[in-house]
DNA sequence: GTCCCAAATGTGACCGGTCACAATGACGCT
DNA sequence: AGCGTCATTGTGACCGGTCACATTTGGGAC
């Protein structure tokens, strides 16, 4: 049959007539290696296909090339189940594995429950057995203080999607209140002066700085702020609804709004589209949250995409980093995208 | 700082007097273990915290307990670039996952060129690095021989989704026919009588495969077969468009349509707008693929469910049965469902 | 030429499990 | 009691790398 085990660093080492530290040497860019036999070693490893295996690697030493992200069962469920359609997990894995590969690291991806007792088993289990460099905790549990305690008292550097702390973590956020800004002020450049805002829950941080940008820079542009234009949403789909059949169904009607999230943009164009209006003619739109659903909508929406790529690929650049011995911890924000998109794609200006 | 290594095979075994091996038995359900010392052994494995490192496990022993999912990169790079919205990552990990766990397995995820060469010798250098105990190829890489030939030799078991063979693969698919005839089906439950066809590539297998569940429950149903209703796409948005406009855009149009994914889907709907139509009162619609963007469309569209996260599940679940020893090979179908929504919710009995 | 120190290289142990095989114990049968 | 067989348990080696430390080599200062 098959050679379960190929070339072994002793296969190379015997090749060139060196010992297999010299060899452990060049593969880990070490000191204190002649140039020519760096070249020797180097062109032998490529000539008799030797790959250093990952198990072996970790056992005696202390890395083990392998970054754990960690994701939430019940909502990866959800979205499956309810066929709600995000495409989070295929983003991660873009991002992640592209850093990744330049590193020679690899990714596992793993599901946890909500609960977080249960999470913090779950996960104790995981990096018992894989032992990974680093871990990113990705909504809900990069707030789970229980993971991160545990991971700390593991040794195990840690990366957190969606906070902005830093400290002894990677912190990893894009900037909310700028997004806020930006959308706002992209509906203003077209020239709509009646920009309401769709938010989502007051207890979700990003939801209120987001919040924060929509009012500044309704100021900084002169535009009248209208507290029955901020509508208290909770992110669902009903209850938007509800908001958006009040502000549109009357003659003083805004003629623009933000969504906080899909559902809720999904909800104003239903009711949109029940009152007889159209999008984006009669109100243009826009969703804080870029996920398939709103891509291809119709009309389909302009949107701020999070930039859950590269958001990933930077927790794993810095988990790499301290992996590698060199301080990566702190608190990075990576550049969102306005993407535009034909539901503001109306002038507001006869307005 | 922390303890790098928790708790070891030789810590339990010291802790209820007995040797490493019998420990080892007790993890490995090894037979020849006196119940009572099983119990006794799981009982401090519990107590103390115990969990068996992956790495010293595949060192030694044969097996590593993992399952490496192969993705194809420009696909990945395209659907989130282009922002086309698939959550096909998302459902193989869910499926995946759910299985793997069970058997304390873990997946990790890889990227690889569409190129076979560079396919070939990136899987190469992964499975060197890593050993999986299975590897699931999908599409278009469950096609490329020379990845299936290098598994083959380095004795590593291998499963392909969309794949029908079986041999020494574990081979995982949908009944194409079935789902083919079942869509059409459902329209003919609905009275329709004059459903169309729009086919993706003729040099697909799968697409051919749903043409004939079409074909023979159109003549089950004693439907007229029409050639000029069977559109020769080619799975893109423009092609699909002239096509539907053809069809549509005359009194003699069809009352359904079945488009074989769902840019296909998409740009009927679009046809339908433009012609001032509506789906589902003028014409009936369904898509043969069931992404994000199908299930959100307005209206949302009825479609052919493919089972991806079953599909990886059951991939899963052979490749880990193999790696125990069972022959798991085959070719095994997975159900399919058909998702009624909106755009077949009308009666066509009236036309 | 000699000495010294740093650069370059080699050696044995070790990581934490499993394998192959040896050793012991228990039980039934003649 | 003696013996064979099978169930149960233990032992040392080993997987393929890296660590810590030992050893050799090389080049400049004296």
């Amino acid at each position: 049959m098959a050679s379960k085990q190929g070339v072994t660093i002793r296969d190379v080492a015997r090749d060139v007539g060196m010992s297999r530290q010299t060899v452990s040497r060049v593969l880990n860019n070490g000191p204190n290696v002649k140039p020519s036999v760096r070249d020797k070693v180097n062109e032998a490893i490529e000539r008799l296909g030797y790959v250093p295996n990952i198990s072996a690697r970790r056992m005696r030493g202390s890395r083990s090339y392998l970054i754990l992200a960690i994701n939430d069962r019940q909502r990866t469920y959800e979205n499956w189940q309810a066929g709600r359609g995000n495409d989070w997990v295929d983003q991660m894995l873009f991002g992640g594995m592209t850093e990744c590969e330049k590193h020679g690291y690899h990714m596992v991806f793993e599901l946890i429950d909500t609960d977080p007792v249960k999470a913090q088993e779950q996960l104790f289990k995981v990096i018992s057995e894989l032992r990974p460099d680093g871990v990113i905790l990705t909504p809900p549990h990069s707030e789970n203080t229980r993971l991160t305690d545990l991971l700390k008292d593991q040794g195990i550097a840690c990366a957190r999607v969606g906070r902005r702390e830093g400290g002894e973590f990677v912190d990893v956020s894009m900037d909310e209140q700028g997004a806020g800004a930006q959308v706002t002020g992209h509906l203003a450049d077209l020239g709509h002066q009646r920009i309401a805002y769709l938010a989502g829950s007051p207890d979700y941080g990003n939801s209120l700085m987001r919040l924060d940008g929509y009012r500044s820079m309704l100021s900084q542009r002169g535009l009248p702020l209208r507290e029955d234009w901020i509508g208290k949403g909770d992110f669902r789909f009903e209850t938007a609804n509800e908001v958006a059949s009040r502000w549109l169904d009357c003659e003083d009607r805004p003629s623009a709004i933000i969504a906080d999230n899909d559902q809720m943009a999904f909800a104003v164009l239903h009711t949109v589209e029940r009152l007889g209006l159209k999008v984006p003619d009669d109100l243009a739109l826009v969703s804080f949250e870029d996920t398939p659903g709103v891509r291809l909508s119709v009309p389909p929406m302009t949107a701020i995409r999070q930039p859950t790529a590269a958001m990933i690929a930077r927790a794993c650049e810095g988990l790499i980093k301290q992996s590698s011995g060199d301080n990566a911890t702190g608190c990075f924000e990576v550049p969102f995208e306005l993407i535009k998109r034909e539901s503001t794609a109306s002038n507001g200006q006869d307005r």
